[in-house]
DNA sequence: CTTGAGTCTAGACTATACTCCATGGTTTAT
DNA sequence: ATAAACCATGGAGTATAGTCTAGACTCAAG
């Protein structure tokens, strides 16, 4: 395995286009460990599951701003975190949130199936009205 | 309370503005259950529900298009559903992944809590580093 | 019965997140 | 050494999801 990636080489380990990949830099989610001397990029292979980190955030509702903010969380010295202990646990508390909810659909989509499995099934029910009881 | 509301009730109830009802009106997301004489929209105040849905919803990175899919799924007689059961466990299939992703970043947030919360962290130490590890 | 708040449509504008050129320099394989 | 493939920058264009404005009509309270 190559120890460093240029942008075409980074863009097929991750699946991510090239422009999209030079979107992320100017956005400040990654960046080339180093550039030739003629200003070609060179990527460090983790870089690539950073990128895979994106896009799987994004699957998850996560603005590249928030995601910016998670990849940028460092654990400093002497129990110091750059981006503050309350603001991970407030993280935390809004991935509890997301899970839940995300919870309560599935046990409407499963409500869903029992009933259109079944026989005794009402053609005027709907999601919506089944979501939440 | 009103059996029927105006589109200003409606904002007020949902926290969702005037516009983006009529946006998502047009996109099929929702619809008023009649109008005035004049034009006038009139909802069914469960139509709050649904809006309240719509954002959660897009919280969750569910796109519009995916939501009304969702919204629009009905039970329909004789075990025969208008989007068919396969598609439905599709759906709760891909919330089962959501849910595990939402687990392992959770997860790394409370190995960088434990380690900014400990003596021994070490300042090299990312938030990339520790996912999925 | 007027005046201000609410509503209508249609269309322009914005933010986010890409995606696609054009143009020109660089690398690499033959 | 030269063509094909690759990379660079800058800027224009697109899709999604709103948000705002203009100009006109309607409703409700004093």
């Amino acid at each position: 395995m190559k120890n460093r990636l240029k942008i075409g080489e980074l863009s097929k380990e991750s699946g991510v286009s090239i422009d999209t990949i030079r979107f992320y830099e100017e956005k400040g989610l990654i960046s080339p460990t180093s550039r030739s001397n003629k200003g070609y990029r060179f990527y460090d292979p983790r870089t690539s599951n950073a990128l895979k980190f994106i896009i799987t955030s994004k699957e998850l509702g996560f603005t590249l701003s928030e995601i910016k903010d998670l990849i940028n969380i460092q654990v400093s010295k002497k129990g110091k975190c750059s981006l503050t202990l309350n603001k991970i646990k407030e993280k935390e508390l809004d991935i509890d949130k997301k899970i839940s909810e995300l919870k309560k659909i599935k046990r409407t989509l499963n409500k869903v199936s029992k009933k259109c499995e079944s026989e005794d099934s009402d053609s005027s029910c709907h999601f919506l009205e089944l979501l939440g009881k």
